[in-house]
DNA sequence: AACAATAAATACCATGCAGTATAATATTTT
DNA sequence: AAAATATTATACTGCATGGTATTTATTGTT
């Protein structure tokens, strides 16, 4: 069983990560916290050295959970390209997927932390090499089964695809409007269908 | 000839824009402000209500900025067709255009002031608004002249061709990494020349 | 149950913040 | 050039900020 520490520590980490991804890192005060956990700043210093480290521990939370979602996605039974389109399905729902962590954390924080903080800004990073990775693979393993035909790098398809989700993301965000979703995937789905699918 | 207070109100827009548009919106400081341009609190609060509004005045110098060089570029001579090479060759080096700029308004502006500043972000979407707007009008023109056909609305597509687009910025500004435009655009060019050239 | 160790609450810094009233200085206008 | 006006600098609010030292409460151990 788990120490009390242990079990605060989780407790704030999942209670700010939100609010941390909603408002920023400089947006988001020790006060807003407090409120949202009804910890005082006694028991989040206790937890946490300062600002700075909880907020990458909140990213870190974030990130677990969508990679951890990716991976689902891209691990499921199927062919390679099955597992593509279960992949964009998911990105078709992402804005439902992310209501829970304030939104999504790699355009939010990637955004956020670009000229204010390096050490988020470099998890962030860390966070899309990591999803390209994932998605790179895939694609290597239909190549190698013969399922698909890459006009690029396994890497370099898996950046191009990420890149247009990502803009979907980006511009649904932005606006409010998930119909850049919607359609941005059914261009995805065409385009596995049509352009790599063997 | 304008008064001292115009110019002044001039030179304090412009130098404060790239300031907002990095650090965003509170994560800028009036004292950010004073010693970037020099002036003291007196000087921008006798030319500006207060932040919001120079926060305001900030991000519509840097739009209008934007669409005047947008509007440059789908105004140029040639076909419909041409013009769009024209702006996806202008996005291929959209990062050293908006180095003076503080990086890409919609992106930065459109990311920091979603949870935070309803004006703000409101102004975001109308110039999102604005841009496919007037590349919408490019399609639809080079649809009357026969140039060209497209399997949605010229609307449709703008959207899609600039969520495409926005992707990449965003991807370029998150990672520092360049790439991610050029290939995008080569990717859009191809996508031009191949699905919509008539 | 009593004690030791840990965790959380309280009360408090120093500092930086947006904003303002007033004084000093430019700039126009006469 | 002098007077009126508009513009900028100074000095100062009140408040919120991140962070901390210390006290109180809770937990785990003998």
């Amino acid at each position: 069983m788990s120490t009390k520490a242990e079990r605060t520590t989780a407790y704030i980490i999942e209670t700010v990560a939100p609010i941390f991804n909603k408002l920023g890192y400089v947006g988001t005060s020790m006060s807003d916290l407090t409120e949202a956990t009804g910890l005082t700043k006694g028991a989040i210093y206790g937890n946490f050295e300062n600002k700075d480290s909880l907020a990458l521990a909140a990213f870190e939370y974030n990130s677990k959970k969508l990679l951890a979602e990716i991976d689902e996605k891209l691990n499921s039974n199927g062919t390679s390209l099955q597992k593509l389109f279960v992949l964009t399905n998911f990105y078709r729902h992402y804005d439902t997927f992310t209501e829970e962590l304030g939104g999504c954390p790699i355009l939010n924080v990637g955004v956020d932390a670009n000229h204010n903080n390096s050490q988020l800004l470099g998890a962030t990073r860390e966070t899309i090499k990591t999803i390209e990775g994932k998605i790179a693979l895939v694609l290597e393993n239909g190549l190698n089964n013969n399922e698909l035909r890459l006009p690029v790098t396994p890497l370099q398809f898996s950046k191009q695809l990420f890149t247009m989700i990502q803009g979907a993301v980006a511009m649904a965000t932005i606006t409010g409007d998930r119909k850049y979703l919607i359609n941005t995937i059914a261009y995805l789905d065409q385009l596995i269908a049509r352009e790599i699918k063997k």
